[in-house]
DNA sequence: TCCATATAGGCAGAACATCTAACTATCGGC
DNA sequence: GCCGATAGTTAGATGTTCTGCCTATATGGA
C-alpha cells in the first residue's frame, strides 16, 4: 500500500520533468533535492536524511554536480566539510520540480477531494 | 512522505524476517511474496502486479527457487507458461511474514491510534 | 601543546537490482 | 496450417547501493 503510490508518484513526477526537458535526471535522484538545504548541505547529511550510505549519496551528488544541478564549495566552519549547494539551474529544476508536484496534488484533490487529501498528508506524516 | 514510511516498513519486516531465521531474503523479494498467488503465479503476471520489467521479476523468483522458497512447475494448461508456487518453507516464510506484519500494524494502532490506522489503509487503497 | 578519538569525505571493489533487445517455444484464430 | 501474439529465457549493459579502508580535519582532555 505505501510501495506502489510511491512508485506511482515518483514515476509521473520524473516523466513531466523529462517532458519539461531535465532529460537527465533519473529517480533515484529525487530524494538529494527533496532534502538539500537552500544553503547547502553535508553529503553525510543528506545520506543522512535520505537513509543511505554517504558513498551512495556521493554517487548521486556527484552525478548532478557533472549535469550542472549541484555544485560543491568548502565549508567556512569545517575543513573537513563540503557543501552540496544547488546551482541555477538547479534552483530552475526544483521550481519546475514544485510546480509539478502542485499540479499532481491539485490532480490528485478533485480525483479523491481535498479533504481527504489532507487527512492523508497528516496521518503520513504523523 | 510515502518513501519514507515504504522504506522504514520494508526494512523492519526484513530485520524481523532475518531475526526470525530468514537471512536469505532481501528487500526485493518482499514483493514477489506480496503478489503471488496460493495456486501459483505466472511470472508475467508478477512482474505486471509489481511494476517491473518480466527479467527483473525472473531474476527475483530464480533466487527464492535456489532459496526453497518457491518451485516452477510447467502450466498444464498453457504450454509456455510456468506457474511460480510457494513450497513448504515459502509458506512458513509468509506465515511468519504476516504474523510479524500484524505485530507492526498492532504497535502502529497502539501508536498513533486503531482509527487513524484504519482510515490510513483507506485512503491508501484509494 | 600534544595526543587520542571522532567525524567528513573520498576511493576501490563488489554485490545487487533493473532494464532493453533479441531469441525460442507455444498458443489461438482464421 | 499459417501468422501474429504471448510466456519465458538469455545476454549484456547500466544503475544503485553497500562495506571497508584511507586521508584530512576537528575536538576535548592530559
Amino acid at each position: 500500500m505505501l510501495r506502489e503510490p510511491f512508485l506511482a508518484f515518483s514515476a509521473e513526477l520524473l516523466d513531466r520533468l523529462h517532458v519539461a526537458g531535465y532529460t537527465d535526471l533519473r529517480a533515484a535522484h529525487l530524494v538529494v533535492f527533496q532534502h538539500i538545504d537552500p544553503a547547502g548541505s553535508r553529503i553525510t547529511d543528506l545520506a543522512a536524511k535520505a537513509q543511505m550510505a554517504k558513498p551512495s549519496m556521493a554517487y548521486l551528488v556527484s552525478h548532478l554536480e557533472q549535469c550542472g544541478y549541484l555544485e560543491r564549495t568548502p565549508d567556512p566552519d569545517d575543513g573537513r566539510a563540503r557543501l552540496v549547494r544547488l546551482t541555477e539551474r538547479g534552483w530552475r529544476e526544483v521550481d519546475e520540480a514544485l510546480e509539478i508536484i502542485a499540479d499532481m496534488e491539485r490532480e490528485l484533490a478533485s480525483a479523491i477531494g481535498p479533504t481527504k487529501l489532507a487527512t492523508l498528508r497528516r496521518l503520513l506524516s504523523e
